[in-house]
DNA sequence: GATGAATGAGTATTCATTCAT
DNA sequence: AATGAATGAATACTCATTCAT
């Protein structure tokens, strides 16, 4: 949520780990400017105002740093979303609600959103986690007897390119009120929900900002 | 469909367009190896059998060959599906036919996929045309009653989206019968077909190979 | 004096001659466009209208040509001049007519001017047959009294110089009806003659246009 | 004067100027021996023991260097002939002067002679600052009554031909002690002086080495 | 002879990575 | 640990020249 995540994050630990976090934060900031293949670690080591020498203090290569911020990026957006969800019992709420909050995260941070997008092609282990979550929302769902749908990998890529063109829409575009609403309903009906109660179940969601 | 397409269009033509096809070729099945990034001019030409300054007799520059390549592709495809939905009616099925049918064809010609997926991302102007047909059965549907959705922009992106997932499913692991149906449901529960329904229109479709 | 001086001296000939003063000449303006340096094979046969192997048959390389056409010019320049000098006796007179002549001629021919220039850089051998009319005109003004120098390949150097800096500056600014007399004078007090007498014998130029 | 002038003038300073300046001297003597059309990136690292790459740490491109390379040697040799005109108040002995001086230092340091003079071809900006004091001198001679010529820059463009010639007389063949006398006279014949006090205004000059 | 496609050596430039200070 | 200069492999692109048709 912050330019400086990684930073907060090492405050009061060692040297060493500020420097590396403000490497991480640089690097997240480039990756959003140019994208990772765009990413030249002389980028980041300028934007992280050190010597292009001191990167490999840190990381061995570029690779690693740019994994090491996805990742880190990743489980702080779950660790948020886990956070708001403890409460929620009903499936189709609980899916809503991790597909509004994410979107909602990743439009206030939008640098994320471009490292997670970019990260999601390069970076295939990462979405392993995400799925762990989804999948159990969704099988609860199904034994709630509110969704209708056989939950395999090929089901969770669906939903999860459906969240994604919703970043990235948000992304491209000024905000849209309607586009969360929009792609929550579209992932409930994949699921197997009839279009009123899809409508309904998303009636609710302001869309951010 | 085949791996010489761009060669066996030219064939019979000059010299020169046998070459620029080769090139085509060549270009294909080096962006489906190391996708469109990583292909380098050298890879095409060696790939092709050719000097390095040949393909500057060609092309100005690799975004040229590969625009060339993915269009030229793309048509193709467009072509062979245009070819076997005239006489299909209904919006459900043409939806449907559509969407087997460019899977199976993709399925058949993985190094297709690779280069209209990696240009999906890097030639938005591609998207555009595929645009036009799919808007074109989808707001069909809606007039037929058949479907239940506001036809917009984002809808487009979220179907495009699911079947991009499936091709890049198909082309990842072994062939699965089930995979076309799947997401030939999911794009019609999208679209705001009940799951039964869904299913029925898809229930004939058999995933290719 | 023409655009096309070596096809003129061609007409009649053989196709082969044909071809090959077309070359000539499309080597003549593409080097006034863009310097020998910056001329390539292609931009002279181009602009021949011909196939860049063509240049072959005719040429063994650049060098070649450019000299050819160096010469070529150098020799009809001279032909041209001398025409002009046979009845003149008075070495002043001589060596200020060569000069307002050269001036005149190049200036409106400027694509021989540039080639002149040029190659009076790149083939030192080209100002060899020059210094053999200006050396014998110097020696006459000496033996006349009117000249007191020492007539040595140094003064002729300098004497040269003079003119190729008239030329350079007709050919980039605009016609200046003061310049040839200037530079006349000029090469006239070089020679020993006072200003007065120097300025006497400019009198009567009329600059070119 | 020296073959790494520009190391010297970076003695003691940091690592990077000193790199900076041998690349420098490298790229002088490179020039001298090919031209500036002629010396590649790879010539100027080569000269100076170092990795291609290495260039690129100091300078934009080959434009950059020779340049700064020109100007540097430019303002040494401007500097050197200013130390010694100071006291001089006759324009005649001035222009002799710096004439002399100028042919002089260029002949001790051909590599230089080689980079002026190619700079003063394709660096017409040089040209200016060159004008600037011959400007003065000669006004001061026409003001004194020594000279008689209108001054304008086609007048200065004479001399500075002049001088380019003997310059380049000096690098070609063996010294001759009488060349540098023999310009001087020329220029201020040129500039109206009559040949027996341009004699006796050069008398005195001997011919470096 | 003319053609023009193919060639490949030559050159500039970028950038991840190393390493002495 | 930090620095930043140096490195050199990788790559794009140019263009004189060759040669089969």
């Amino acid at each position: 949520m912050h330019d400086r995540h990684f930073q907060e994050l090492s405050a009061g630990r060692g040297k060493r780990e500020r420097t590396r976090s403000a490497l991480l934060d640089a690097a997240v900031s480039v990756v959003a400017e140019k994208g990772m293949d765009g990413a030249k670690i002389t980028d980041i080591t300028t934007a992280a105002g050190m010597a292009n020498g001191t990167f490999y203090n840190h990381f061995n290569d570029k690779d690693e740093i740019l994994r090491t911020a996805a990742y880190g990026i990743a489980f702080e957006v779950s660790r948020q979303i886990d956070a708001e969800m403890e409460e929620i019992e009903d499936a189709a709420a609980r899916v809503v609600t991790a597909t509004s909050r994410f979107i909602a995260i990743l439009a206030a941070a939008p640098d994320w959103a471009a490292v997670l997008l970019d990260g999601a092609d390069h970076l295939p282990e990462m979405r392993k986690d995400l799925y762990k979550y989804l999948r159990g929302d969704i099988e609860r769902g199904v034994a709630q007897g509110k969704f209708d749908v056989e939950v395999n990998t090929f089901l969770l890529d669906q939903v999860v390119a459906l969240v994604a063109v919703a970043v990235r829409a948000r992304l491209r575009g000024k905000p849209d009120p309607s586009l969360t609403p929009q792609v929550c309903e579209s992932i409930l009906r994949l699921l197997g929900m009839s279009p009123a109660r899809a409508r309904k179940a998303c009636s609710h969601i302001a869309s951010p900002r």
